[in-house]
DNA sequence: TACTGTAATATGGGATACCATGGGAAAGCA
DNA sequence: TGCTTTCCCATGGTATCCCATATTACAGTA
């Protein structure tokens, strides 16, 4: 399978170093990447991780501003200012920089979130907390729609 | 036979590992799968779980959305990041991961449940549980409709 | 229906391979 | 020279392979 899946925490070194997940490897190795690029997830302290693809994506979703607008602008900025990339070391471990740091409030340990076509890394406790809001959300829509269904049959 | 039916409780040995049962097997392998993709059920203690192609599925209920709003992104944080494969071994077992032990509440035993198109893993005591509220709701149903209908021929 | 043998399945355990993690040493940089 | 980064190796823990044994399901026979 070659999409980013389920989640794991691990923990960061002395160094500062930390492991990415065996399976992610294989899919990064996989889909033919020879380098990560991290960046700062727009509404959501994490970071995305995923090859060349992930920057084509961003440039999608910025072209949908007003080229006009700040808003733009300052997408770009966010994305393209500090973009950093993850050199993978030959034990597949990266070095977790500051500038993940303080996106993210990650301190001694990332759980790597698989999304498909990209990965995540989020700080323990702020991942629980957003996965509970988006688990209450997609329930709320659930329910939303069963009883729109109902209510069209009677 | 392609739909999983039925249901029986399989034992955790000392490492973590459970049979599935094998007409569930049977019915992935016959698709040519030797893994199972299971997803943390939205509204239960339960893992839901299929062959890969379950993933397919929801992955192409997700292109459906807008990929830039907020719906399918929650969507994507679900399958993917609340999903999880498992490999099965040799033997036919799968190891029980706490990724699914903390959702589930799930330690010794395992109730596979068939639900069709996939089926669902449960701590056998919450299922227990589980199915006397469902069968209540279901009972309450009946009654009101059957009021309904006495009370229309009146 | 009861009994019996056989095959399929579930379970247990030793050995092995893989992986996260930690630390020493060499290599770059100020 | 100090500091950080990168390489390399050691270790413990876990997952996987492989085989042995127990248990269950099934089929045939009386």
């Amino acid at each position: 399978m070659d999409r980013f899946l389920s989640s794991a925490t691990n923990r960061i070194d002395a160094k500062g170093r930390v492991s990415v997940p065996a399976h992610f490897r294989s899919v990064v190795q996989r889909r033919g990447f020879s380098e990560l690029y991290a960046l700062r997830a727009l509404d959501v302290p994490a970071m995305d991780v995923g090859g060349p693809d992930l920057l084509d994506r961003y440039e999608e979703r910025i072209a949908l501003e007003d080229p006009f607008l700040q808003t733009a602008d300052d997408m770009s900025f966010f994305i393209h200012g500090d973009g950093s990339f993850l050199k993978l070391d030959q034990d597949g471990r990266i070095t977790v920089s500051d500038f993940l740091r303080e996106h993210t409030g990650i301190t001694t340990e990332v759980t790597f979130v698989g999304r498909g076509l990209f990965f995540q890394m989020w700080e323990p406790e702020r991942l629980n907390a957003h996965a509970a809001e988006v688990r209450q959300r997609l329930s709320a829509m659930r329910q939303q729609a069963s009883q729109a269904r109902a209510a069209g049959t009677e």
